[in-house]
DNA sequence: TTGTATGCGTTATCAA
DNA sequence: TTGATAACGCATACAA
């Protein structure tokens, strides 16, 4: 590969004035530049990124840290910001968490070391040692997703706890009181955030919360579909559950469809989220959905906006959005299901 | 952040004598390593890898290029491969070329100028330049899914020409003639494949192919659904279709859904590749599928080893898995699709 | 307007 | 067994 001192050589100038040239200084004569560039060009030079790095004391790298990759959310989510990140000539490092704190801090103490310009974070950190670390890292940083209690960064996500007021409120209206809430991990900011909406609007509408009937997941699908058999063989099984997110609710769907209960005659169906196949499963879920999209250029808008050189001096800022509800057909009165069960054999 | 001169000073020695111990060289005392391993700790010491990068010429990184990192299919192959780099200290990044062979070529070159170690790549290049410069490039690479005619490299993917052969020989052989396919873009390997073995297994049972039902798209849903509403308007509609993967079936198959056609009883489907959602879509998919993390690991398992000092030394290896006959409710014979518009008002 | 020299943090060569 | 020094490729302060 072409390095400055070839450029320079061909040009029969010292390499200063090459890295002067080429970096748009104004004090190299019209002449010069032109043999420059032609140097350039035709030697087929391209900066070393990891001198510049090194000199620089960061890369053009942007990091970005999820739970899962495989998520719908978050892969869309990935996409969108690398299309974004690309124009702005960064290079996206990603890498996964797992949903693990460690892991995750191991992660961070990488890309840190690796001088990345930026960091875009799901965090699912929750210690107080490593809220600590978090803010010990001087690198620009914007949360999605997940918030962090303590750390106080810029935010990009939505209104949890209404995401799942607004589906309680939907089952509560359509005369469900005996509803379960697929939750996620515990201590989790967002799962926090959406078992609280859950609570407060049955408890707005005077309903008790059964406890059992609250069980903690990892986002996932699998453990969605145990949590949701676990609920569904009892006897005294919920009419409606709300699921806190999409993939935990298609578990529960299956789970549905392996016991041969009918959502949503018997049960209904709730979850946050959306889904690329979520217009083709049968029956189309009721949700409510994020605009990932949406969620993904405010956050490369802020972290971009951070890495500028007035960056460190914005106060953290946040963006709440409001999210959608959706419709669709997996949702009934427990009074069809009550006749249901009659008409059953 | 600490540097290897801080742990020197710390410990009394020379930057050479630290940078000598730390990589585990034997001629280094007992214990001066020790004072060594204290000071580095204590100073929190990590090696900055762009300085290691610049000095050896390549940096710990591997470059993933996809073409849409939407795609669970490759979203799949990308935690996969993630998780599994991970674990030998090398870093993702990832990159979409959106299927555009101009935007993957400026993608290589970016990689290719950070030094990364390696390159797993999801090729849409075509042309001879671009196939030449492919090449030129001196990257331990491995294609995954696509292959690129004319250049011999490491390749992990499945047997594409079998994959449809086997879905269109079922349908065949449960009455149909008139058979549809939603092909990959014209030129990539894939698709060619797929579209080969489509009309090879239609020759061999002596039907003739209706180029009028041969439709390309660019695997993405958007397309799927448009390219089907245009064959599914029509008069001389299929009985049946063969799409080239998931994500178009997906398009498909809510084309149907919009049009009020029922499938399978008056269109079958069937499509090429898993997909998170296969289990809970109405009805559920008839495919053949690839081991996606067979896919990842194979193609981690052949980069790490080219990697390796001896790497470039090893000829270019493939693995083809033999896709996995996955029967679903979305086809019927076409007796039936008679019956049921007989049967129409 | 251009050139010289230094340093970014490592590794590696060569001496000591 | 350890240390001084060069080199990787670039940007920049300072000289000319």
């Amino acid at each position: 590969m072409a390095t400055i001192k070839d450029v320079a050589k061909l040009a029969k100038v010292s390499i200063s004035t090459v890295s002067l040239a080429l970096n748009g200084s104004e004090r190299v004569s019209a002449d010069t530049l032109k043999r420059i560039q032609d140097a350039a060009n035709s030697v087929g030079y391209s900066p070393n990124p990891l001198a510049q790095g090194l000199k620089a004391g960061r890369s053009r790298m942007i990091g970005m840290v999820l739970a899962d990759l495989a998520n719908p959310f978050y892969s869309q989510m990935l996409k969108q910001v690398e299309n974004l990140l690309i124009d702005h000539q960064y290079l996206v490092v990603v890498a996964s968490s797992r949903g693990n704190a460690k892991r995750e801090r191991a992660i961070l103490e990488t890309l840190a070391s690796q001088r990345v310009s930026g960091i875009i974070l799901s965090s699912h950190i929750t210690s107080p040692e490593d809220v600590a670390y978090l803010k010990s890292l001087k690198i620009p940083m914007v949360l999605v997703d997940h918030k962090v209690d303590g750390f106080a960064a810029d935010f990009v996500g939505c209104d949890n706890r209404m995401a799942s007021a607004m589906l309680t409120e939907r089952l509560i209206r359509e005369g469900h009181t005996r509803i379960a809430h697929l939750a996620g991990v515990e201590g989790l900011w967002t799962a926090e955030e959406r078992n609280q909406g859950f609570r407060a609007t049955m408890a707005a509408f005077g309903l008790e919360v059964d406890e059992s009937l609250i069980l903690h997941g990892d986002y996932d699908g699998d453990i969605g579909y145990k949590q949701a058999m676990r609920m569904l063989v009892r006897p005294d099984k919920p009419t409606a559950v709300v699921a806190a997110n999409n993939v935990m609710a298609l578990g529960a769907l299956q789970a549905m469809r392996d016991l041969g209960i009918k959502c949503p005659e018997e049960v209904s169906l709730t979850a946050i989220d959306d889904a690329p196949w979520s217009k083709v499963i049968e029956p189309k879920m009721t949700m409510v959905v994020q605009d990932v999209n949406e969620i993904a250029e405010m956050a490369t808008r802020f972290l971009i906006d951070r890495t500028t050189p007035a960056g460190a001096d914005i106060p953290p800022r946040e963006h709440i959005l409001v999210p959608q509800f959706v419709l669709g057909q997996s949702i009934a009165s427990p009074v069809k299901a009550a006749s249901f069960q009659d008409s059953a054999p």
